[in-house]
DNA sequence: GGTATGGTTTGATCTGTATCAATGCGTGTC
DNA sequence: GACACGCATTGATACAGATCAAACCATACC
């Protein structure tokens, strides 16, 4: 089955899930992608002693801006959103958080923002304090963690400049690309198929856009046909163009 | 002394210099703020051993994007732009780096960001493989490293939420504060006076802005006497204003 | 089948910021 | 003092994307 189906409501979910409660992390098929890949496989069963697999449903909230940081998170399936939300309700997502994705790298006290799933989800969830003694006692840990870390630190940059300089159109095109790279990451090849589980205003948040203006320029794509549109996302039909977008 | 002299031309600055070559780490100035804090006093001497101070004049680049990583840099004076540039020549500046600041927390290959200089600069230089020892050698010193790396990342999602969802008028006001609260962090004590190191230019490229709207909305401000502009930076006269102002 | 619901698309219009163009101003140089 | 140079400011105008409003469409539910 083709693990994308992660992304869909619950039944197509349920067969597609990458690590099962009461399963061991030797079975985790997304482990080469996460956190854990830092680790030797005679570590594993330590690990799995501090972890146990949580389930939310689809618009469930993880955790809540401001909120203590009590547990982290490897997202095993499904899709999160990543949000900052402002007194007067206007919204920015951060980042989305796709299977094998790590959440709570900061080690801090407290969330500095809320994640909230798009789709059902399942979760290796690891209390901190004992998250914390395991990085203590493993450096080479700790070193994976920073690296991933300073990923998304660069991954922020990259953002800041399409959120600052790029038209609504490169950033539709750079937003395909990025998410395609990621699910191409997860399934191991490339594909034109994107599925985009998050909706329209997701997009629209993520990108600094409004609902309206993502509406109209992947319409746009579609008319001048560099892509279609399908039912749970898109299909790349020129690749050559949204390449060629990107500056 | 003022300390904020350290953002002036030459002659003013020489004398501010929080680290001069030939002193020990032990007569830093900004040593509490920097990268150094990690450290116990008895390790302060291995670290000057593997670090050497570099002066760069105003307008100089200490790295380019996509280089090598061979050295990292504490900025000890002077202030530097971190910038991000498309091939079409838009630009984005993703940080300034002032006083305290580290630069190479990623200990990645290659930079993702050129450093310039804004003014005249100083800096404790350390070699990339002999720091990249000292960090397997001090898990402390590693742990002080992540903490600042997604430090910067909480920062970094400020301002995408700044870039992407606030007006023009908010980000100027945003801006003005988080410098206020950085040099009030080098100095000791918040003041209304915010010296402005940096042109309108790196200004409206930080925030995602032209220049003309830059200097459009400074003098809109300076007309409602929420400020005034003075040669090297701005006073604020309503510090409520902008306190208000962010949302 | 009918109808409510939540998201998406489309159209008309508005506006904040960009763009284009000119002027102003401070500093350094001859 | 005169001139050039590199910013910063100011004005006129254009336009990308926001806003307001309505229609559309799929799904779920009675």
């Amino acid at each position: 089955m083709d693990c994308l189906d992660q992304a869909r409501p619950l039944g197509a979910h349920a067969g597609c899930s990458h690590h099962v409660k009461g399963e061991d992390c030797r079975l985790c098929l997304i482990r080469p992608l996460s956190v854990c890949s830092a680790l030797e496989p005679d570590e594993w069963a330590s690990l799995e002693k501090i972890s146990t697999d949580v389930r939310f449903e689809e618009r469930e909230t993880l955790v809540r801006e401001a909120d203590d940081v009590v547990s982290l998170y490897t997202i095993t399936a499904g899709v999160v959103r990543l949000v900052r939300t402002l007194h007067d309700g206007r919204r920015q997502l951060t980042g989305f958080a796709l299977p094998g994705d790590f959440l709570g790298l900061s080690l801090e006290r407290t969330w500095t923002f809320s994640i909230e799933a798009i789709t059902p989800v399942t979760s290796c969830r690891f209390g901190r304090a004992t998250l914390m003694e395991y990085v203590d006692q493993k450096p080479h840990f700790l070193m994976r963690l920073h690296e991933m870390a300073t990923h998304e630190l660069s991954l922020a940059q990259d953002h800041m400049v399409l959120l600052g300089r790029l038209t609504a159109e490169e950033k539709l095109g750079a937003f395909l690309l990025e998410i395609r790279r990621r699910w191409a990451r997860i399934e191991g090849h490339k594909s034109d198929h994107i599925p985009l589980p998050m909706g329209r205003q997701d997009i629209a948040d993520y990108l600094g856009l409004t609902i309206e203006t993502v509406s109209r320029t992947i319409n746009q794509m579609q008319r001048a046909h560099h892509l279609v549109i399908v039912p749970d996302g898109v299909r790349l039909l020129n690749t050559g163009y949204f390449e060629h977008l990107c500056p």
